[in-house]
RNA sequence: GCCGGAGUGGUGGAAUUGGUAGACACAGGGGACUUAAAAUCCCCCGGCCCGAAAAGGCUGUACGGGUUCAAGUCCCGUCUCCGGUACCA
C-alpha cells in the first residue's frame, strides 16, 4: 500500500519541535481558575526488557487526546509520565548475569522513553520520575516513617509464601494457583507457606474509610464492587461459648446471630490454638492426624480439593449460650484461621457449608428460620433434636422458629434482639469483621526501597528524616542470604551502623526492602513537585492540582494498586500532607487489546504486535488513530492490521487534501453544516472519551471534502484544529503548510455555530401500524398537523388508508407519523 | 456458586436513551484510470422472496415471553461468552 505522506519526517520534526520548545511544560499559574485546571494521569509502566506493548499506547493515547483537547479549551493540564522502576525482573536478571539491576533498569527506561516519545504524547517531561531514583525513594521512605510513627507499620510473625528456589518471600499476588499447587508467578517455582516475621501495614485500620470513600468516586461500578468485596465488611456478633470441663471460652463471629438456637455443633480451624487444650485423649491421635493432613493439604491445593467436607471430633463439648444445650466441638478445614476468630458456630439448618458437614457426619439439623414463601414449619419441642428441614439449608431471611422467646420475629429483628440479649448477659457483642488483612510489606530482595529502620538491641529506631534517603549498598551477589533474609543482610558494613538515636549502642539495619507497590502508591504526588528537595511536594502545588481528575489504566490494578494508593493517600491526609482524602476522582479502565485471533497477546501464541514496527511502517499518528478507532476505550478488542491500514489510508487522504490549493471563498452551506456538526460531535465525544465515534465523524467530513474540487480555507482550518489532538504530527504539519502560526497544539478549539449543526429539512418516516411504509421531507419543527397532512397526502399512504379505519395517529415532531389502523 | 460486564452483518463497531437498525471502517464485489499491476477515485454490500430492472414484500439486534402506536433500547425467564472472586461463617 502507498505510504505517500512522509510521516517519518513529519513525526520526527514535530516531536523535536515540541521537545525544544517545551510546548507541553506546565507551571502552576494562580491566574488560572480552579475549574480550568486538570490533572490527567496514566498508570506509569514498569520498564520491562520486552519494551512497550501495544496495550500501553491505548491508554496513553486516550489521555493524550483528552489532555490536548483540554489545553486547546484553555485548561492548564498536568500530564506527566514516569517509571515504576523497582521490581523483581531486573533482580532476577541480575541473579543470572551479575548485571546490576540499576543498569538493566536504566537501559530499559531509556528505551521506554524513546518508545513513548515516538508516539508524540504531550507529557511534561520535566516532571518525569523513576521510583528507583534515590531522590524519589527518599520520600517513599519518608512516607514509611510516617506510617511507622503512627503505629501503622508493625512487625509480626505471619504465614507467608516462601519460595525456597529464590530464597525469598513472595506477596500473595505473586503466587499463582496451578494444578501442581501454588507456584511463583515468575519462574514457576514451587512455593510454600512459612511463618516468618514480616513488616505489616495496618490497612485494616482504614477499612471503613476505604469503603466509605468509594461512594464519592466516579469509578467503574465493577472496580468499586471489587474493592468492596476485597474489603469484605460484614456485620454481626461475636458470641462466646463456654466449654464443658474447661476454663477456655470459644469465641465465634457470626453474621447470623438470629440462628443461634440452630447451632448444633461448633467447628474450629485445624490451626486454632484451642485445639491443643480441648482435645480429649481418646480423640488425640485422630485429631493430630487430621491436623497434619490439613497442613499438607493447605500446602497443596486446599481450595480445589475442598469440595467434600472433612473433619474430626475433638471429644469436647461447648454450651450454647442461648439455650444451654451441650454441643460437640469439631475440627474442620473449611473453617479458616485467617477469617473471624478461626472458629464457628455451625447452623446446618441455615448454612450450606454447615449443612454439608452435618450430613457428612450425621450431626443434628434444626430449623430456626421459617421460609416466608413456604406456609408452615415444624415446631420442635424445646430440646428436641433431629428435626430436619426440607432438602437444603434455607439461608434467606424469614421468621424465627424454635428459638424460644425470639420465635415469631423476623430475621432482622431477631438479630438485633439476640445481640442485645447477649450483651446484657455478657455472652457476646456486636461485631464487624473484614476480609481485608493487613498488608505484608516486607520483601527479602535487593531491588527495592530499604526500610529505614535500625534495630538497636530490642528497640527499633527510625532513621532520622534528614538522613534520608537510606540508599541501597552495592552488593557482590544478588542471591538471597538463604536464611529468609534479603541479600542486604550479607553486607556487614551496611548492616552494622550506630544507633541513630545518638546513643553508643550498636545498631543493625533492617534488611528487608519494600514491595513494588510502595513506589507506585504515591508517584502522582511527586509529579506535582518532582524536584523538591525539602518536602515530598509543596503544599500549594498539591492543592493546585489535586485530586487527579482522570486516571486511566488497566483493570488489573483494580484492587491492589488502587487500594494501596488510596490507603497511603488517606494516611497522608491524616498527616496533613494533602488536603483531600481521595486521590483519584475519576477512573477509567481501558480494555485489553487482543491478538488478531481474539486471544490474549502472548509470545507463545505468536500474536504479539510490536508498537515500534507499527510506528516504523505506518507512523505514530496511524497507530494512535487506529487504537482509538478500534472500538470503545473501555472494551477489549482484537487487533487488525488491515484496520490499521485503513486508518493510514485515511491520513493519506487528509494529506492529499492538504496538497490542494486553499480557496478563500465562502464554502457551500452543506459543507459548513458538516463542519459544524463535526466540531460539535468531536468535542462532545472527546469529552466523554468516545474517541471511536469522534473519528468516524471526522471521516464523514473528509469524505465530503473529497466530493468538492476546491479546498475551502474556512473548512480546512477548523478541521485541522479538531484533528490535532488525535493525530498531532500530521495536523501540525498541515497547519504550518496552510500558513498558520505553529503549533496547532496551542491553538484554540474551534467554536461551532449551533444553527449550523441542525438541518432545516428532515426526513419524516411514515408508519402504518408501526411499520415504515414511506418517508418525506419536512421543515424542521413543523407542526404536528402539518406533518400528518403531508403524510396523508402521500400516494402510497393513501392506498394504505383507503377504506381503513384510522384508530389513532401518533406524530413525533421531526421524526415520524404513525397511523394505527384497524 | 457469587459479583461485575457483554451478546447487533463475513469482521471491528454505530444508533440522539423508546421513534428509519447496521453510521464509520475492514474484508468482499463491480466500474473508472493504466500496456498491465499497485496505488487512487466512484458505486454496491444483513438474509429470503418477487422482478429484466426500477420498485416492492417478508424477515432480522443470543433465545422464549411481556409492556407499548412503536423495543437493539424497558420488564420477566433462559442460554452463551468475558473479567473478578471463591468454604469469608
Amino acid at each position: 500500500m502507498s505510504k505517500k505522506y512522509p510521516f517519518k519526517t513529519i513525526e520526527q520534526k514535530w516531536q523535536n519541535y515540541w521537545e525544544t520548545n517545551k510546548t507541553f511544560r506546565v507551571v502552576e499559574d494562580p491566574a488560572i481558575p480552579r475549574e480550568k485546571r486538570a490533572y490527567v494521569l496514566d498508570m506509569f509502566p514498569y520498564p520491562s526488557a520486552a519494551g512497550l506493548h501495544v496495550g500501553h499506547p491505548e491508554g496513553y493515547t486516550a489521555t493524550d487526546i483528552y489532555s490536548r483537547f483540554l489545553r486547546m479549551n484553555g485548561y492548564a493540564v498536568l500530564h506527566p509520565m514516569g517509571f515504576d522502576s523497582f521490581g523483581l525482573p531486573a533482580e532476577n536478571y541480575a541473579l543470572k548475569t551479575g548485571t546490576h539491576p540499576r543498569t538493566t533498569t536504566e537501559e530499559n527506561i531509556d528505551r521506554f522513553r524513546v518508545q513513548i516519545k515516538s508516539l508524540g504524547f504531550s507529557y511534561d517531561w520535566d516532571r518525569e520520575v523513576s521510583t528507583h531514583d534515590p531522590d524519589y525513594y527518599r520520600w517513599t521512605q519518608w512516607i514509611f516513617l510516617q506510617l511507622y510513627k503512627r503505629g501503622l507499620a508493625y512487625m509480626e510473625e505471619v504465614p507467608v509464601w516462601y519460595c525456597p528456589e529464590m530464597g525469598t518471600v513472595l506477596a500473595n499476588e505473586e503466587v499463582l494457583t496451578t494444578p501442581e499447587g501454588p507456584r511463583s508467578e515468575r519462574g514457576n517455582y514451587p512455593v510454600e507457606r512459612r511463618p516468618l516475621r514480616q513488616w505489616m501495614l495496618r490497612i485494616t485500620e482504614y477499612a471503613d474509610r476505604l469503603l466509605e470513600g468509594l461512594e464519592t468516586l466516579d469509578w467503574p461500578e465493577s472496580i468499586k464492587a471489587m474493592q468492596r468485596n476485597w474489603i469484605g465488611r460484614s456485620e454481626g456478633a461475636n458470641v462466646r461459648f463456654t466449654l464443658e470441663d474447661s476454663t477456655e471460652v470459644l469465641e465465634v463471629f457470626t453474621t447470623r446471630p438470629d440462628t443461634l438456637f440452630g447451632a448444633t455443633y461448633m467447628v474450629v480451624s485445624p490451626e486454632h490454638p484451642v485445639v491443643k487444650e480441648i482435645t480429649r485423649p481418646a480423640q488425640a491421635a485422630e485429631v493430630q492426624q487430621y491436623i497434619d493432613a490439613s497442613r499438607l493439604k493447605s500446602d497443596l491445593e486446599r481450595t480445589d480439593l475442598a469440595k467434600e467436607k472433612t473433619g474430626v471430633f475433638t471429644g469436647a463439648y461447648a454450651i450454647n449460650p442461648v439455650n444451654d444445650e451441650r454441643i460437640p466441638v469439631w475440627i474442620g478445614d473449611y473453617v479458616l484461621m485467617s477469617y473471624g476468630t478461626g472458629a464457628i458456630m455451625a447452623v446446618p439448618g441455615h448454612d450450606e457449608r454447615d449443612r454439608e458437614f452435618a450430613e457428612t457426619f450425621g450431626l443434628p439439623i434444626i430449623q430456626v428460620v421459617a421460609n416466608p414463601d413456604v406456609e408452615s414449619w415444624e415446631e420442635v419441642p424445646a430440646g428436641g433434636r433431629g428435626a430436619t428441614i426440607a432438602e437444603a439449608a434455607f439461608t434467606g431471611n424469614g421468621i424465627a422458629c424454635n428459638s424460644g422467646e425470639f420465635s415469631g420475629q423476623d430475621t432482622e429483628a431477631v438479630k438485633q434482639s439476640i445481640i442485645t440479649w447477649l450483651e446484657q448477659k455478657e455472652r457476646g457483642t456486636r461485631a464487624v469483621n473484614y476480609k481485608l488483612r493487613d498488608w505484608i510489606f516486607s520483601r527479602q530482595r535487593y531491588w527495592g526501597e530499604p526500610i529505614p529502620l535500625v534495630h538497636c538491641g530490642d528497640e527499633i529506631v527510625p532513621v532520622p528524616e534528614d538522613q534520608l534517603p537510606l540508599t541501597l549498598p552495592e552488593v557482590e551477589s544478588y542471591k538471597p542470604a538463604g536464611t529468609g533474609e534479603s541479600p542486604l543482610a550479607k553486607v556487614d558494613e551496611w548492616v552494622a551502623c550506630g544507633c541513630p538515636d545518638g546513643s553508643d549502642r550498636p545498631g543493625r539495619r533492617e534488611t528487608n526492602t519494600m514491595p513494588q507497590w510502595a513506589g507506585s502508591c504515591w508517584y502522582y504526588l511527586r509529579y506535582i513537585d518532582p524536584h523538591n528537595t525539602a518536602k515530598i511536594a509543596d503544599r500549594e502545588k498539591l492543592d493546585y492540582w489535586l485530586p487527579v481528575d482522570l486516571y486511566v489504566g488497566g483493570a488489573e490494578h483494580a484492587v491492589l494498586h488502587l487500594l494501596y494508593a488510596r490507603f497511603w493517600h488517606k494516611v497522608l491526609f491524616d498527616v496533613g500532607v494533602v488536603s483531600q482524602d481521595e486521590p483519584f476522582q475519576r477512573l477509567v479502565n481501558q480494555g485489553m487489546i487482543l491478538g488478531s485471533d481474539g486471544m490474549r497477546m502472548s509470545k507463545s501464541r505468536g500474536n504479539v504486535v510490536n508498537p515500534d514496527d507499527v510506528v516504523a511502517e505506518y507512523g505514530a499518528d496511524s497507530l494512535r488513530l487506529y487504537e482509538m478507532f478500534m472500538g470503545p476505550l473501555r472494551q477489549s478488542k482484537p487487533w487488525s492490521t488491515s484496520g490499521l491500514m485503513g486508518m493510514h489510508r485515511f491520513l493519506d487522504r487528509v494529506w492529499r487534501l492538504g496538497e490542494r490549493e486553499l480557496f478563500d471563498g465562502e464554502p457551500p452551506i452543506a459543507l459548513k453544516k458538516t463542519l459544524h456538526k463535526t466540531i460539535r460531535k468531536v468535542g462532545d465525544d472527546t469529552r466523554n472519551l468516545d474517541f471511536n465515534t469522534a473519528i468516524s465523524q471526522m471521516m464523514i467530513l473528509v469524505n465530503e471534502l473529497y466530493k468538492e474540487d476546491t479546498l475551502y480555507r474556512g473548512i480546512w482550518e477548523p478541521f485541522l484544529r479538531v484533528l490535532a489532538p488525535y493525530t498531532p504530527h500530521i495536523a501540525e504539519e498541515l497547519w504550518e503548510r496552510a500558513g498558520y502560526e505553529a503549533p496547532v497544539s496551542c491553538a484554540e478549539w474551534p467554536i461551532y455555530d449551533e444553527a449550523l449543526t441542525t438541518d432545516d429539512q428532515l426526513t419524516i418516516v411514515v408508519q402504518i401500524n408501526g411499520k415504515v411504509r414511506a418517508e418525506f421531507q419536512a421543515d424542521r419543527d413543523s407542526d404536528r398537523d402539518v406533518l400528518e397532512t403531508q403524510a396523508r397526502s402521500l400516494e402510497k399512504i393513501q392506498s394504505y388508508l383507503a377504506g381503513a379505519d384510522v384508530k389513532r395517529t401518533i406524530v413525533v415532531p421531526n421524526r415520524l407519523v404513525n397511523f394505527v389502523i384497524g
